[in-house]
This record gives C-alpha cells, sequence and structure tokens, in this order.
DNA sequence: ACAAAAGTGTTTTAAGTACACCCATGG
DNA sequence: CCATGGGTGTACTTAAAACACTTTTGT
C-alpha cells in the first residue's frame, strides 16, 4: 500500500516513505493548429489525499530495482511505453509535501513518442494534457512540471534531446517544429538548419518525405546514443 | 544506527534506506607551489562495511529536516562550517551500493572557506583531502566525487559560483586562481579580466589590497545571491 | 504560372582569443 | 632602475543572427 494509515506518533518515529514519479514528455499535434504540442499523462489518485486530483504517476520504491528502473517500469505501466530517453530530474524532500505522512520523491523526467496504443490506454484514472494547461496538481505536482519544462527546455538549448520526440527518420523542419514549440518561440528555419547540418550525430539518408505539399524534403537519422544510459548524469 | 544488522530476509522485505551525503570543497594553499588547489573533508568510518576507509560525511535521513537542511547539518557536525553554497547532486540509489544493506543516498555537494576553526577540527576521523589524491573510498563514493568536480567545473564555466569559495573581498587575481586551480589550466589574466568586469554581479570597491609585493591590485566584491536558497534548481 | 516550403549565399554583429604594451609598486 | 603582477588597447578568429535569394515540388 503507497500511503500508509500511520497515526502521529507513528508518523514521527517512522523514516521518510521513498517513492520514484516521472514526467512523461510527448509530442501531439494541436487540434487548433495541427503543430506539435508539449503533452504529458496524468493519472487520478483514488484514495486520499488530494482524492480525485490528477497526479503525476509514480509509486513506492520497490527493494529489486534501481530508481531508473523504477521510473521506467512507471512510465510503462501507465502509458503502455517504453522511454526514449530517461533521467533523473531532482529528488524533492520538504517537510510537507504530503499532509499525512512524510515523503521523499525522487522524480525521473522521460521523453516518448506516443503510438495509437499508447494514446488509447487512456481511461478514466489516465489521461493525457497539454503541458500549458494542466489544471491544479496534487502535492507539489505543479512545481514539479515547471521544473521539468525548465530543464527539457535547457537540454534542448545546449543538448540533444529533441531526436527522443520524433521517431527514426525526420526532416530537418521537423527538428525545428520540435524547438519551437518547446521552447515556444520562433527560428530562422535557414540558420537553424545550418546548425543541424554541422551536428556530426545528425546523419542525412538519401530518402526523401513524400506526400507533402511542396518540395519534398530531405530525411535525416539522430545517431548519437539512445539517452538510457545506466546511469544518467550528463544533467549539468 | 546508521546501518542496522539486517539479515538476509529482512532485507528483502524492509524498504531501502534513506541517507544525506556531502560532498564538500574548500581551497586551501597548496603546499609546494602554495598555489589555492581544492581539497574536501573525509570521515574514516568506524564500523562495517568499509570500516577504516576514508568516506564522505553523511547519515540517516532524520525525519523533522528537509534534505537540503540535513545536508547543511552534516557539513556542520563534520567541518563546523556553514556552507557559502549547497546544491542537490544526485540522487544515487543502485541495488549493490552497499554490501549489507539496499541504501538510497541524495548526495549534496558544498563550497565553504575553512577557517582556522574548522581546519584544527580535523582529528582521528576526519581529514582533510587534496581532492586530486583521494585513495580508494567506501562504498561508491570515488565516482560520486568524481560526479561533484563534474559538476562544479560545469557550474565554474558557466554560472557564478567560484565567489562562494572566496572571502567577502577579494581581487580579480584571485578569481581566476579559482578558475585555474579548478579547471586546471592556465587562462588568459587580460581577457579573464574583461570578462569579469562585464559581469554586473561584481562590484568594485574603492578598496585595494595592501601587503603584496608588487603593485596593490583593487578589491571586488559579489553581490549575487548567496546560493543558499531553500531549494536551489538552477542546476541544469 | 504561382504559392510555399526546401535549401543556399552573403552581410552584419557579437563574443572569444592571442598578444603587444603601459602602469605602479617593493625591493 | 628593474622585476613583476596589475591593468589597457587592438587585431584576429569564430559563431550567431538577419535577410535576400534560388530551387523544387503540388496545384
Amino acid at each position: 500500500m503507497y500511503v500508509s494509515s500511520a497515526n502521529v506518533s507513528e508518523r514521527q518515529a517512522a523514516p521518510p516513505a521513498l517513492a520514484i514519479s516521472t514526467v512523461i514528455f510527448a509530442l501531439r499535434p494541436s487540434a487548433s493548429s495541427g503543430r506539435p504540442t508539449l503533452w504529458l499523462p496524468l493519472v487520478r489518485r483514488i484514495r486520499e489525499p488530494y482524492r480525485d486530483q490528477w497526479a503525476l504517476p509514480g509509486g513506492p520504491l520497490s527493494h529489486a530495482e534501481s530508481l531508473q528502473d523504477a521510473a521506467a517500469q512507471n512510465l510503462r505501466e501507465t502509458t503502455g511505453l517504453a522511454p526514449n530517453y530517461l533521467e533523473q530530474l531532482y529528488a524533492f524532500g520538504g517537510l510537507h509535501r504530503s499532509p499525512t505522512q512524510r515523503v521523499v520523491s525522487i522524480v525521473y523526467w522521460a521523453l516518448v513518442q506516443p503510438t495509437e496504443a499508447a494514446l488509447a490506454d487512456e481511461s478514466e484514472n489516465v489521461r493525457w494534457f497539454r503541458a500549458d494547461r494542466l489544471g491544479e496538481l496534487a502535492f507539489d505536482h505543479n512545481s514539479i512540471v515547471d521544473y521539468a519544462l525548465f530543464r527539457l527546455r535547457n537540454k534542448l538549448a545546449y543538448g540533444s534531446v529533441a531526436y527522443h520526440l520524433l521517431g527514426e527518420y525526420f526532416t530537418l523542419a521537423q527538428v525545428r517544429e520540435v524547438y519551437e514549440a518547446v521552447l515556444d518561440r520562433q527560428l530562422d528555419p535557414a540558420n537553424f538548419r545550418r546548425q543541424l547540418k554541422s551536428t556530426p550525430e545528425i546523419q542525412e539518408t538519401g530518402e526523401y518525405l513524400q506526400g507533402g505539399k511542396h518540395r519534398p524534403p530531405r530525411l535525416y537519422r539522430f545517431t548519437g546514443r539512445p539517452g538510457l544510459d545506466q546511469d544518467n548524469r550528463s544533467t549539468p
């Protein structure tokens, strides 16, 4: 059982509970503009505290899993997906995060490509939300998502994580759209393209994306590391 | 008691133990060259496992402390000092970090200015070591220190953390020496000085450092935030 | 032919790097 | 007056930003 029904004296004596949570980002076309936007899945709480409010997927740490494995497991259970990228975000340990019990949460963040199946995994208690239109979440989860967004933007600007939101093959314009969606500003297509072309991890293929309305763009692929290392520490 | 003497079946059942450790950096003049170098305090383990080996200061998380408070307390107990800068490093949760018990360690890193008193706090079981000349430490603490060094170098290069290793007043050459010690390479004094002077957080005073052998350099002070916020999340 | 995105070229701006040089002080 | 670190000036190199322009496709 996740939240034990400890009384006050038990709470004082017991060590803090240890939980793993995961902020899962994926791209979906906006209903209005059709341009890609950031979404994330939340789960509805079925018990107190914060019953019926939406929260980050998570749970207690099983004794047989590493932290990263627990997060990946977590992700698979709520979405049916495997992460393309998974990294530790932060350990949150404030005294009053949960009203009933002292909980220390080690939070991971992940990037996935949502498939039809994954989106169909929605249910009464699991739903995808636009990252910029979450309501009021349980616990301190709003601020955790804010921090995860901050980290995602940072990694995007300096690292090479955008490709983990895309499929194996992509056009340079698609990469630009990811940047524009996450950073929320327009980028010069010409300059952006040149920057990507100077990145050795991006390999051009002989294929072209067909079926568009205009000149067919060339397809590229990402040849960097998968972003699922044993312990990812490239953060800072 | 930090490490409980659980037998195997107890270990399977019990939740992972939660501990806080801290990597504490300070500058001390090298015995040979006199130039500043990085040092950090370690504690000798007085029980198994790894008895008599050196380890990072740490201990279990008390139920009444936030994570950051626990790290600061930790720091004060082993060195007698208050941190100038304190930030969460990473949560280490591998399955086999400790041979006797599953332990999840939330590790902080700190910058301090060692005083006479602090260095006098050395004892049989607490000693300061040069960061580049640690022996073989207990648990996975060598790799933790490596990661802390990585993070320190990164923060130094991009953030404004060097001043927390110095006193209230300092010369620009002293800042350069910090950079050279931590990054382990020479920097052009002229260009380095210009970069610092274009940093608004660095304020020039009317004072000059007297007593040197040459032209007395001007003293500056750092006016940025103290680096001890409630929860420091400027990491990425 | 025309619209629109793909893709190229060129100019400007800013930031970093290398290095020559002057200044002020103790000895 | 000389050695040395403090402090200034200037040319060179590199990367980013701005923007005009050409190419290729579908309609």
